[in-house]
DNA sequence: CGGACAAGCTGA
DNA sequence: CAGCTTGTCCGG
């Protein structure tokens, strides 16, 4: 925009600015003084004067001539570089497709400090190309470099990753074969977690390649020739001329921001490539069917692929006991198995039940052990310490009282549904070795068979928590998986409680968390050299369930085939476009959405809307005139 | 968000 | 009716 006006003729006047306070969300127009014309410029963070006070903002538009007659107030100063205007338009599309304000997205845009000028630019995709050959010593294989070469030329793909792949290898496959399009541009790199985009500027930058890593080196993105790594944020991170987009693990649930607007940062940087007219690959083990309705799917030859997952076995528990439990005749050898084949990495059980007991009855009359306040099932979040009394948390209304039966008063009460608390107790009798728990929060409890607090040396888990190091055994909620590095096998201990869960993504997020624990059995593998039995075991009684035939049989399109005809059948995404709508006002959005989109209830006093795509879905929401009036707004709910 | 201002409640 | 809380509106 006005490349090569000469600074001081007659250009900006007036600025449109966001300002950076939460709550307004609105766009004021300010005139620019004389002196600030040449760095006032789209995506520009100014000092402006607001309500008596000096605010902070971005500047989201330029022009000659105001779009109020309300007399304008002086841009005080331009505090800092911000994102550029193809940044800030892509935050401006997002903000209309998620029915959110510009204000987060902006921040998510902008640089940790403040930036008054931009580094040299680098040497950007092409660096390796001219790198001495000693640096190369990451080498992708024809698989890879042939799948690059597919998704790079079909603009938009969805590469089928397996697990047990080098991630690096097709990060410097794209690489490469953007650079033969387009040798000097930068290319943007998108991982679900910190951890991954520090690892991976890591190894770039040993790999002689200008890597900046988002936000911490934004100047050093926005400078250009560079490979911008980072997470989620970074799908707003300002680049000079995008080249390549590459989303690794596409399917993560990291890449989409919880928080109103829930945008997604696999749309995003779709968007922003569509735009630059430049290619955007993601690539996941288990490719979500939206990403598959959006994209082309490159997979990898099938023995390649199958060559890239884990064994996986089945424990089909459909002949036990229901009494049972949630362990199989096979589980405690397996278990032990495991830890002497390799006792230097964990043994990892998962379990999606925090707390030690999920649901109670009362051993004397039978009852379930509910509050009598608010009627939901109480739970037990700990074992009681020595001499400590058990108490019984309710999970609604957080009331919090003594383990009794609230009916008869026993205090026998009988565990109907164990948590990982009480499964690491029992696991710890059931082997033998010493157990620890691991959930959301750091709270781990030593669960040993012997209770003695043993420590062990550091060697495995980054930053094991005091009583995780050392365990043979880890007991955790998925949590656990994003805590180990690698382990000698991950058990499901009930699977179905994913591939059940009430969620229309869970089919998917349960192939996505098999994919997980491969990826932990196969740094098993390699860290051992030899062919362990590191393996992935599904506890379950649905064997014949798609995902446990996709994960058995390493084709995730098992999977996908299945859901796109689900989806298709009941309306959902990608088929459709659903919003969720709650907090106080939700009530009255949905009957000024009546007419315009379907409108269903949803639990809980939310609601859900209905629209044809997500294009008719934000016109909708914004049709209303009641956008940031109260009601939150979840587009595309991953939860629903 | 945070200031301005209006409407509503309290105590003498 | 001053003095205070609570609510609503608005910002260039």
């Amino acid at each position: 925009m006005g490349a090569g006006r000469p600074a001081g003729a007659e250009q900006v006047r007036v600025a449109r600015v966001v300002p950076d306070v939460t709550g307004v969300d609105r766009q004021f127009d300010y005139s620019v003084p004389d002196e600030l014309r040449a760095s006032v410029v789209v995506g520009s963070i100014v000092r402006v004067p607001l309500q008596g006070r000096r605010v902070r903002g971005w500047v989201v538009a330029t022009s000659e001539v105001p779009t109020t007659t309300v007399p304008l107030r002086d841009v005080v100063e331009v505090v800092s570089l911000g994102p550029s205007p193809e940044v800030v338009a892509a935050a401006g599309v997002a903000a209309w497709r998620y029915a959110g304000r510009m204000r987060p997205l902006l921040v998510a845009a902008s640089p940790p400090r403040i930036v008054r000028a931009l580094p040299c630019p680098g040497a950007g995709v092409a660096t390796s190309a001219v790198a001495p050959l000693h640096v190369r010593a990451v080498v992708p294989s024809p698989a890879l470099a042939a799948a690059a070469l597919a998704a790079v030329g079909s603009h938009r793909a969805v590469v089928r990753l397996p697990p047990l792949a080098s991630r690096l290898e097709l990060v410097l496959a794209v690489l490469g074969a953007s650079a033969r399009h387009r040798p000097t541009g930068d290319a943007l790199v998108l991982v679900p977690e910190r951890r991954d985009a520090e690892i991976l500027t890591r190894r770039l930058a040993r790999l002689d390649y200008d890597v900046a890593l988002h936000p911490d080196d934004w100047a050093g993105a926005a400078a250009g020739g560079r490979v911008v790594v980072g997470t989620r944020t970074a799908a707003f991170a300002t680049t000079r001329s995008l080249a390549v987009v590459l989303v690794l693990d596409a399917h993560a649930q990291a890449y989409v921001e919880q928080r109103s607007p829930t945008w997604d940062a696999t749309v995003v940087v779709a968007e922003r490539a569509e735009r630059a007219g430049v290619p955007c690959v993601l690539a996941s083990p288990c490719p979500t069917v939206d990403h598959l309705a959006w994209g082309e799917l490159v997979a990898l030859p099938r023995a390649v692929e199958r060559s890239g997952w884990p064994p996986v076995q089945v424990l089909d528990r459909r002949g036990e006991d229901p009494r049972s439990g949630l362990y199989s005749p096979l589980l405690a050898p397996l278990l032990t198995a495991a830890v002497d084949s390799r006792p230097d990495i964990p043994a990892v059980c998962v379990l999606n039940r925090t707390g030690r007991a999920r649901l109670l009855a009362c051993g004397s009359c039978g009852a379930v052990v509910a509050c009598e306040r608010c009627a939901a099932a109480l739970l037990q979040r700990h074992r009681p310490a020595p001499g400590e009394t058990a108490e019984l948390d309710c999970p609604r209304c957080a009331a919090t009282g003594p383990a009794l039966c609230r009916m008869c008063g026993s205090t026998r009460l009988k565990l109907l549904r164990a948590g990982v608390g009480r499964v690491a107790e029992e696991l710890g009798a059931l082997t033998g070795r010493k157990v620890a728990e691991v959930s959301g929060r750091p709270h781990a409890t030593d669960h040993s068979a012997r209770g003695a607090l043993t420590r062990g040396d550091q060697a495995h888990g980054d930053q094991a928590h005091g009583d995780q190091a050392g365990a043979a055994v880890l007991v955790g909620t998925q949590a656990v998986l994003h805590r180990v590095r690698a382990a000698s096998v991950v058990v499901f201990l009930d699977l179905d409680q994913e591939l059940l869960a009430p969620r229309y993504r869970a089919a998917e997020q349960a192939l996505a968390l098999v994919a997980l624990a491969s990826r932990l059995v196969g740094n098993a593998g390699r860290a051992a050299g030899a062919a362990a039995a590191a393996r992935v075991v599904l506890q379950t009684r649905l064997p014949d369930h798609e995902v446990v035939r996709a994960a058995v049989h390493a084709d995730p399109g098992i999977v996908s085939a299945a859901e796109s005809l689900r989806r298709d059948a009941l309306g959902l995404p990608p088929a459709r476009a659903l919003a969720r709508l709650s907090g106080p006002g939700a009530g009255a959005f949905a009957e000024a959405l009546d007419g315009i989109a379907e409108i269903a209830a949803d639990s809980g006093g939310r609601f859900l809307v209905r629209a044809a795509d997500s294009a008719a879905l934000a016109g909708a929401l914004a049709a209303t005139g009641l956008l940031g009036s109260g009601t939150r707004i979840e587009v595309d709910p991953r939860d629903a």
